[in-house]
DNA sequence: GAATAGAACTAACGCTCGTTAGTTTTTTCG
DNA sequence: CGAAAAAACTAACGAGCGTTAGTTCTATTC
């Protein structure tokens, strides 16, 4: 695996001009697909998006299919990380507000993701349960061990931990893709940065409620 | 208006052949719009479930676009009229919680609701927003009202109260949108009655959590 | 600066899409 | 039963889809 020369940072304006072309291909597909799903979103707007004509897009990217799952990687990739970091550390410095938080502070920077993950989530997963697989598989592995370690041990049975963990995620991403939905009906943007301060306070109320010993800090 | 002769009740087997015919299409176009949102859905799939061909459609709906306006219709009027009876009661008799249970209840039945719901509001509710607009509108209208006579009133400010309500909405829905990919995931099926038991009953203590005013039963 | 590889282009393919026209069969009702 | 209405059918349309072949232009590298 030969180093690439003088090591060009990612956003290096000295990178290929191919690898520029593909990261801005896979904004607008990003995009596209965030907006769309995967079937309401053609080729031929990606292509238009990027001010390209469509066999274009085959230099960098082998089909629609390839492009929607290296969109999906990229944008869920620092997620994942960030889960697999949590899932690994040791149980005494686990602190769920604050990987909570952090999910958010993403979430925040990269609008496109709750609604792609959320497309894909209604599409049964077939290209993010392999990802979560590789990513996750320890968290299951080691689900008795946390179950009983885990924040809100106390509080919840080890059955029912897992409902509040999906509960902790849904609030998370349902409240960007519901925001436009809000905005429609009475007018108001929940994606304000004071509104969404506002969210993430909320979401530590909510988590310690759920999670007693979880300390709310402000 | 003339009224059907003999009141022939909605599930008769007195009723007009095509009336039968147009909700065994309903019946069809619901589980695929849901499955695989409107975009991925074509009418030819729709007629190979109804065992018909395609043009026969368009003998009980002008266009696909109406034939998934229905759906969304039909599957949503419940849940809009149980929230509107809501929202009409006096402070005094509204019980969120309950009507929280009511809820969960109709989309244990309506399986496909969840999911046919968060395609639409992931459209960004083109077709959703008018009929929420219409059921719905008291809400908005009496909005300061309620937020100082709604249950939790005292822990949450009215800015606050409608983030939590949004987040209430997300767990309740995206629980069972979640569902299918938990169970790729681990194999295990949140959906069977015994974990909807369960999940009902974490929703009530979360609800608790959330208002305390709210009273748990059990 | 010439050679090479990469990335853009034009043109066109086979296929599926939603929809319509026109015809035949079935159901409804006096 | 017989007439009329409703609902099924066959056939076909124009448009848009993802994809490919083949060509021209442009960036990279020695």
């Amino acid at each position: 695996m030969p180093a690439s020369p003088l090591l060009p940072s990612l956003d290096s304006p000295h990178r290929r001009k191919g690898e520029q072309t593909a990261e801005r291909i896979l904004d607008a597909a990003e995009a596209l697909f965030a907006e769309r799903g995967y079937a309401g979103t053609s080729l031929r707007d990606v292509a238009a998006r990027v001010e390209l004509r469509i066999p274009s897009l085959y230099n960098h990217f082998p089909s629609k299919d390839a492009l929607y799952a290296a969109v999906l990687a990229r944008g869920i990739g620092p997620v994942l990380e960030l889960l697999a970091g949590f899932a690994a550390a040791p149980s005494e410095s686990r602190d769920a507000g604050a990987v909570i938080e952090r999910v958010m502070a993403i979430l925040r920077r990269h609008r496109n993701l709750p609604k792609l993950i959320q497309h894909e989530t209604l599409a049964g997963g077939p290209r993010l349960t392999p990802m979560l697989r590789e990513w996750i598989a320890p968290v299951f592995g080691r689900a008795g061990e946390m179950a009983e370690t885990a924040p809100g041990a106390g509080r919840w049975a080890p059955e029912q931990l897992p409902l509040v963990v999906i509960a902790v995620y849904n609030v998370l991403v349902g409240f960007f893709t519901f925001a436009p939905l809000y905005q429609a009906l009475n007018g108001d943007d929940l994606l304000t940065d004071a509104r969404l301060d506002h969210q993430t306070r909320i979401l530590r109320e909510v988590v310690a409620a759920l999670f007693p010993e979880v300390p709310i800090e402000r």
